[in-house]
DNA sequence: GGGGGCTATGGGGGG
DNA sequence: CATAGCCCCC
């Protein structure tokens, strides 16, 4: 049909797709359900364009991930050549801090500025907190710091913050009224630190492109004639302004193109709006639209089951996907006691499945809702031997050591970095103390000036003079080493002379010797990054400097250190696996209070990300999804009981396998307190005891064949038989293997419930 | 000033 | 259960 000369990777392409790649002009939106071939056409429309004549680097691509900029790359080079590592293509935050380093100064911010993560932000937070003699229970910094972020992620200034009433009743409501205040000095703090935390990234690009210090405004709007957005249901309103500031100009063709599946939204808590998508429609008005509604990844049961979970979202753009593939496999439920006994089941159903299926062990992913759950899957996998990689968790730089590390490289290069300063100044020990440091932290607050200002300017008694000398000259010297040396060199003389490798080293036990290879890897890895030197074609100068490199590793994630060479079972969060697919799925742990969150279960709204991330994850599954829960887990360091997770209800049941089926009615007396622990908010919940109140076990000699009986583990059963030796054959109603479980009545805590 | 042990507290997803 | 922060003692 499209027989395009020089184009013929557009028969590749369905109606709708080719549509939507070769309508280059004006706005255009795309709406992608899952395994709808997104990527493919974002891929194809940016190879489109360089292959009709635009050049690359007038292209600018936002996409979600490092990693999803990278593929794309890769795979438009192979449309169109070299030329397609010139696009503009990454994550907002990595672009924009690119462009920063070389316009901050304009807008008050030293190029080299420091990027604080979440943990220099609190601290900050902290500090302001502690500063202003406000109670730290009451304003709980971790809350302050999200509603700056949320006020920043709103384009709201301290100024239109502390005039904003509605801000300021909630605020007052909660008890915090001074938060404003919080926001206004932590805004001036970091400033003064030459640091931008992550929504700084946008923000600051936002100020630089409205205050349009020398022309720069028009110099960008230039250079990006072409703008493209990928999942753009997860732009916070910043986010979105910006991408404005990019598009709308006099003269402009507004060539800008967003994609994205209003389904898929996740990304809330962190300022992401789907009223985007609909301002989107009202700003662009000539917009036009394109849905992609065919389904490549998954089977019929899939496909039906995740249409079939969607439709409980009420707020919802008219959509529904659908395959002609095969109808597949059923989905499978597998119903555990305890999460060590999910752990394991899943492990087994690993093996069973790779090979009745003949699965390599990347085609297999296990996801879950919150990080902390990955720990029993790992032990089972590792004790099959089963190789497996974990995503997300603690990043290879989130460690203490390579923290480290890193902070003297920070304060190296931007000796303004009060965070990092205040990390190292006495590690490894030096002698300077606690009363010191909160003596240089008052003298910097009331002089508005760094802590290496006051270190460097101001007299202090003889002792401490010594001490806190010594450490100026060290930094001095790591600064004079950086002027001279690459950022390796730079590197490794930092980390022996500051004493860290040595203390380092002294420690012998395993996990000191980690850390030894740890800080090892990090040198490595600055040597990887200094000797790189495979420059893009047009590419003008490699920067290589220490700044740059902390700058890439403060944006990077830990799906960017990808190993895919590599046959591994992937473990990871279900907000981790959005983009991705895998021919097997397990998705785990769906419990009420845990999938969906007990943070989400008093807002409907929050329920309803909640069931988008699980049309998410179920919608990774290309051949064969496994969900699992657990009638108990220990959380907090309690054992709990939840419910199965209303989402499994919602899954009619002829998607999954009949030969198990949901369990609908608990099997523990429901702790009454569940009810209040919702509308609480959480905020004190009494641990949820096993059947305890209620329970009372009977005395062994009465236990005779059957007899209904609650044992305390395995929940409601029958009594088979008793021998002699007072071991009863109890069939309990819950365990799916038919089988009954010998009980040994003498240690046994079972409980009578009818004769 | 430094270190160790104890208690209280909070506990999600991520750039 | 993990961690921050506190208190106490050297």
């Amino acid at each position: 049909m499209n027989n395009e000369v020089g184009f013929p990777y557009l028969d590749e392409l369905n109606d709708i797709q080719r549509r939507a790649v070769t309508t280059l002009d004006g706005p255009v939106m795309v709406i992608a359900g899952p395994g709808s071939g997104k990527t493919r056409v974002l891929t194809y429309r940016i190879a489109h364009l360089i292959k009709t004549g635009v050049p690359p680097w007038e292209i600018l691509a936002l996409t979600f991930t490092n990693k999803a900029a990278r593929e794309m790359k890769e795979r438009i080079e192979k449309v169109v050549g070299p030329g397609a590592h010139r696009v503009w293509a990454g994550t907002f935050h990595s672009l924009f801090a690119k462009i920063l380093r070389r316009e901050a100064h304009r807008i008050g911010y030293p190029n080299d500025f420091t990027i604080y993560d979440t943990d220099d932000s609190k601290s900050v937070v902290n500090d302001i907190i502690k500063q202003m003699n406000l109670d730290k229970k009451v304003y709980n910094n971790a809350a302050v710091r999200s509603r700056i972020s949320a006020a920043k992620s709103n384009l709201i200034t301290p100024k239109a913050y502390a005039n904003n009433e509605e801000l300021m009743a909630y605020d007052r409501m909660n008890r915090r009224p001074l938060i404003y205040q919080i926001y206004e000095k932590y805004v001036a703090k970091c400033q003064r630190a030459g640091a931008m935390d992550f929504d700084d990234l946008l923000l600051q690009m936002f100020r630089l492109l409205y205050q349009n210090p020398d022309g720069v405004r028009e110099k960008l709007q230039n250079q990006f004639k072409y703008v493209l957005v990928d999942e753009f249901q997860d732009t916070n309103h910043l986010q979105y302004e910006t991408i404005k500031m990019f598009v709308n100009y006099q003269g402009s063709n507004e060539n800008i193109c967003i994609v994205g599946d209003d389904a898929q939204s996740i990304y809330s808590f962190r300022g992401a709006t789907i009223e985007n998508i609909l301002m989107f429609e009202n700003d662009y008005p000539e917009v036009q639209t394109f849905k992609l509604e065919q389904n490549y990844r998954s089977t019929q049961f899939i496909v039906q089951a995740a249409n079939e979970v969607i439709l409980n979202n009420k707020k919802q753009i008219q959509k529904k996907i659908w395959t002609d593939k095969i109808e597949g496999d059923k989905i499978k439920l597998i119903k555990a006691l305890t999460e060590t006994e999910e752990g394991k089941r899943i492990a087994d159903n690993i093996i069973e499945s790779k090979n009745r299926y003949n699965l390599r062990n990347n085609d297999i992913a296990i996801l879950y809702r919150t990080n902390s759950q990955s720990r029993v899957f790992e032990e089972h996998l590792r004790r099959y031997n089963i190789p497996y990689r974990i995503y997300g968790g603690l990043s290879f730089y989130q460690r203490k050591e390579i923290k480290d590390a890193i902070a003297y490289m920070r304060l190296t290069v931007n000796d303004k970095d009060d965070e990092a300063l205040k990390r190292i100044i006495n590690y490894p020990r030096r002698g300077i103390g606690k009363t010191t440091i909160d003596n240089l932290t008052q003298l910097a607050d009331d002089n508005e000036m760094s802590m290496w200002e006051i270190l460097t300017k101001v007299e202090f008694s003889a002792r401490a003079k010594k001490k806190m000398g010594d450490f100026v000259k060290l930094i001095q010297s790591f600064k004079q080493k950086a002027a001279t040396s690459d950022a390796y060199e730079t590197a490794s003389y930092i980390v022996r002379r500051s004493g860290i490798a040595e203390l380092l080293r002294s420690d012998p036990t395993p996990e000191g010797q980690a850390r030894v290879e740890n800080v090892n890897a990090l040198l490595d890895g600055i040597k990887e990054f200094v000797e790189d030197d495979e420059l893009d074609e047009g590419e003008e100068m490699m920067d290589k400097t220490m700044s740059a490199f902390l700058q890439t590793i403060s944006l990077m994630t830990d799906a960017d250190n990808d190993t895919e060479e590599q046959d591994v079972v992937t473990l990871m969060s279900v907000h981790a696996a959005k983009g991705l697919e895998y021919r097997s799925v397990y998705v785990t742990g769906l419990e009420e209070n845990l999938f969906p969150s007990y943070m989400s279960l008093s807002s409907p709204e929050q329920i309803d990300e909640e069931r988008r991330l699980f049309y998410v994850a179920i919608t990774r599954a290309e051949n064969y999804l496994t969900l699992s829960y657990a009638q108990s887990r220990y959380q907090y360091g309690q054992m709990r009981y939840n419910d199965p997770s209303r989402f499994l209800e919602e899954i009619g049941e002829g998607n999954f396998d009949s030969i198990i089926s949901i369990s609908k009615k608990p099997e523990f007396p429901q702790p009454k307190i569940l009810g209040n622990f919702k509308k609480l908010g959480a905020a004190k919940a009494p641990a949820i005891s096993p059947p305890s109140g209620d329970f009372q076990p009977s005395s062994p000699e009465k236990i005779k064949a059957g007899m209904k009986v609650l044992h305390q583990k395995f929940g409601t059963g029958e009594v088979k038989s008793v021998d002699e030796r007072m071991v009863a054959s109890i069939h309990f109603d819950q365990l799916q293997d038919n089988k009954e479980k010998r009980i040994m009545l003498k240690y046994a805590k079972i409980q009578i419930l009818e004769n």
